[in-house]
Formats: structure tokens, C-alpha cells, sequence
DNA sequence: AACAGTAGTGTTATGAAATAACATAACGCG
DNA sequence: CGCGTTATGTTATTTCATAACACTACTGTT
């Protein structure tokens, strides 16, 4: 796992709140009411610590924030929730840093790409164009299911320090 | 972390042997001693076990493989090697597998994607051409040090059963 | 050759991340 | 209602990775 670690809780990310946070959780209700999903006490829990976080947040993260009065959940608890989440596409989990976030995009496909700071923390998702890559895979034969691509480095705040 | 599994161990990729083996190790001794880097006896045989591995490999398999006569190595000497042979790109880790490979390409470079077979567990290192995304980045500011794409799918050869 | 500095290794212990397995509850429907 | 399915609760364990510190081996200098 790379580090450069210059430490800046500054530029963040937004993290919602209030008005937005309860306009995003209502979304992804209506999105899973479409096709018959339940959007559960811990699934919506855990969806709602993603949208207020302003940096990926780790599972364990996840479970230490999840009871109201410091009662932590189970950690099958959120992993189950996570596994919900990543499949309906509201959640992604960047693999290169054991962590994750909510889904900042629209459309649920299975593709996400990030750019990641390597010195903030920060991970910032961006419109995916695997064009080139969904080539070679059908050179190669592969069918592919899922794609995902993590991209370090710094972002322009880190950059200029 | 996905899974299909429908077990093939046929099809296998290449894994390294004899003469073929023995190149390969020269020519990253060689590479080595271009830069004033050291390929140790930890570093070469953590590298011996990736390239004579016909599927990525997890660190406690290489921990287990490691010595002679049963004896397994200790966790830190194994990842310090893999740390070294990824920092000189002679290594890759497939973060969605906790897995590692050898590199199968030419150059350096912080690059690399794979096509991972969810049935078979094989994954296939291709040339990434990664223009679309390093645009991207660049339109946002950021100052990419690597990129890793990992595409999921299945393999020409399960997808036919 | 003696030395000092740096890079690499060995070893013990611990920490972090994720899942297995099984019991219980809630929901959806004939 | 009663049955199958989906989801949750709970305990325990497994898997993955690193911290910390002592020791050794190379490198270049004088």
C-alpha cells in the first residue's frame, strides 16, 4: 500500500447533509422499489455513513459509526449491507485502500473509475470511458462483467503544497 | 469478493519452468543491476514461486511455499519482497483477489490491468492504453502516479461451458 | 584494514479486514 | 395461515498485513 501521507483534511469532498442526505436516501429508495429491493434499517444506515462522509470510509469505520449510542454493529452487519449496496450500484468499494464509498455517478453499471490522493485521502469518481479496454478484453475472448480502475496520485490541492 | 466458481484448473496459463525460468530470473538480475538494485535471495525466490505460479498467488501461499523443506518463511520477509518487485515492476498486486502476479510485460511502468476469470481464477495481464483516463485525470487536476484497471468476467475457455 | 552509514533481513507480536456457520426474525404469497 | 425465501443477529475464526526492534551485510571513505 503506497503513502506519501502530507496530511490535509482541507478541499474536501462534500458530504452530505440535511436536505440533500435525506433527498439521496429517498432516491435510492425509489431506485430499489423499482426492482423489488428492500432497502433495509442496516443497508439504509450504511448507505446514509457513506453519503455523509467526505473521504472513503473503511468497514470498521462503518461499524464503529453504525449504533446511535456508541454501540457498535456486528461486522457481518455492514459487510452484509456493503455487498447490497455495491450491487445495486449505490456503493463502490476501492479496493486499493480496503475502503469505500457511496456511488457519486449516475447509471447503476457495474464500472467505476477513481482518481485517488495520495497525500489527502481523497477519491474522487469519474465517468468511466473503457472503450479501449472493453476492446482488448473482446480481443482476449473475455466476457466481462465489471470493471474498475484506480488511478493514484495527487489531486491540484496536494499538487501545489 | 465476487465468485462463480466452476472450478477449471485446465486451461491454464503459462507458469514458468527449467530454462524458461532460469531467463527470466537473469533478465530481471540484469534489470537490477542496471539501477544498483539488489535481487536478494528473499526478493529472487519470492519472484522464482511468481513465475513458476500458473495463477496469481496469495502471500500466504508464497509465505507457505517460501522454504525448502517445509519450513515457510515469515510473513514480513515475503511482503518485503513483494514490495520490492512491485516498486522495480516486476510484480503486480490484483487488489480484488489480495493476490499477486509477475509481470508478464515489457517495461516498468506503474501500469498495469488484468482480466480476471471468475470461474477459473486465471488473470491475464494486457497492454493498457489508458489515454481516456489519463485525460480525464488531467481535466481534473490531477497528477496520476499509476494506474491499475481490473476487469472481472469469464475467460474464453469458460465461457464455453 | 577499520570505520561509519545505509539497506536488507530475522523474529516476535499484534493489528486490521473479512467471512463461516448457525440460530432467529420478517416478508411475500398461495 | 403456513411455507419458502430473504434478511438479520451473534459467536467465533480465518485471512491479510504491519509495527517494532535487534542483527547482518554491503558500500564507500579514510
Amino acid at each position: 500500500m503506497h503513502t506519501a501521507t502530507c496530511e490535509h483534511d482541507d478541499h474536501d469532498h462534500p458530504g452530505l447533509t440535511g436536505q440533500a442526505l435525506r433527498r439521496a436516501l429517498g432516491a435510492a429508495e425509489r431506485r430499489c422499489a423499482e426492482t423489488d429491493q428492500r432497502l433495509t434499517a442496516p443497508r439504509r444506515r450504511v448507505l446514509e455513513l457513506l453519503l455523509e462522509g467526505d473521504a472513503p470510509l473503511k468497514a470498521y469505520d462503518l461499524i464503529a459509526a453504525f449504533g446511535e449510542a456508541g454501540a457498535p454493529a456486528k461486522p457481518p452487519t455492514v459487510y452484509r449491507a456493503l455487498e447490497f449496496l455495491e450491487r445495486l450500484g449505490f456503493a463502490h468499494r476501492i479496493e486499493s485502500l480496503n475502503a469505500y464509498v457511496p456511488c457519486r455517478l449516475e447509471g447503476d453499471s457495474h464500472q467505476a473509475a477513481f482518481l485517488i490522493c495520495d497525500c489527502c485521502g481523497a477519491a474522487e469518481e469519474f465517468e468511466p470511458d473503457f472503450t479501449a479496454q472493453l476492446a482488448a478484453a473482446k480481443g482476449a475472448g473475455y466476457a466481462v462483467e465489471s470493471i474498475t480502475l484506480e488511478a493514484r496520485g495527487l489531486c491540484p490541492a496536494c499538487r501545489k503544497d
